[in-house]
DNA sequence: TTAGAATGTTAGCTTTGGCTAACATGTTTT
DNA sequence: AAAACATGTTAGCCAAAGCTAACATTCTAA
């Protein structure tokens, strides 16, 4: 099985990935905000996101349309079964990738690169980064 | 400085980032291109990054207004200096974290991994990802 | 209860980076 | 040198994900 190069969006055409960067970013956050709260709003979504209300209205629609929420118009945003489930990876994933730069000793823009690196990793990576932290944690911690 | 969540597209436009993730591709891929033979054509670039000739050719007029590349109708691709600085950056980072995913024990879509995760990280994540492969190398590769 | 404020939606614009179809240029072969 | 082929460019389309401006709805408080 040759690998070949892909521009970043070739391998998501290639690959046909279901959720887009965007879209995680959405789930993910109503995933954290629920926790929170029970009603989560669209300016709730916008000022966690940094991004204006229409954007996440458009957003939304979307999602539910693919049925990772339920929403109807000036209401408040659910995440369905099939949402939960991805937020909660999702949530797993940040953790996941954050706890690993915590222990490589990163200090600056730790949030930034967690939000960005958690969008490239497969589950396969993940793990293995996963178990990489553990012992990094429990066997050389003063590195 | 409190650290707030933006989408992907939101830092893009927060840090005022010059390269985007296809041209980081694309002159990348000159880059190694170049190593091989001196004249690199659209039809290489395109062949190499598994995208239509016209996208190569839209890119590379991008590139050349910005001075990473020298570029005339129907002629060849030639990185300027600023081209090759930030080229060969780019194949350090590469290197960097495609050394760290073998390190891991990666084995499927290394090199789509890598592709994706190289985009992700800033120096300062690279050089300390770089110091602890150094590390795992050998002090524990029976890991 | 109605006016004003706050919140949400719609319409329509922008940029990025793909694509195809059609055309232009260059190269090779007869 | 002309025809045929290979390569490159142009024009114009598309989707994603942002934005602003204008409008609609809902909430609050006088």
């Amino acid at each position: 099985m040759k690998e070949e190069f892909y521009t970043l969006k070739g391998y998501r055409i290639k690959n046909e990935e279901i959720l887009s960067s965007s879209m995680e970013d959405y789930i993910e956050m109503i995933y954290r905000l629920s926790q929170k709260s029970d009603e989560v709003r669209v300016s709730d979504l916008s000022l966690a996101l940094n991004v204006r209300p229409p954007s996440t209205t458009k957003m939304i629609k979307r999602l539910a349309k693919e049925n990772y929420v339920v929403y109807e118009r000036y209401g408040c945003i659910k995440l369905t079964e099939k949402g939960r489930d991805v937020g909660s990876k999702l949530l797993e994933r940040h953790r996941i990738i954050f706890e690993f730069l915590e222990c490589l000793g990163v200090k600056e823009n730790i949030l930034e690169q967690t939000e960005k690196i958690e969008h490239a990793v497969n589950n396969d990576v993940l793990e293995k980064i996963n178990e990489l932290t553990k012992v990094l944690k429990d066997e050389i911690l003063p590195f």
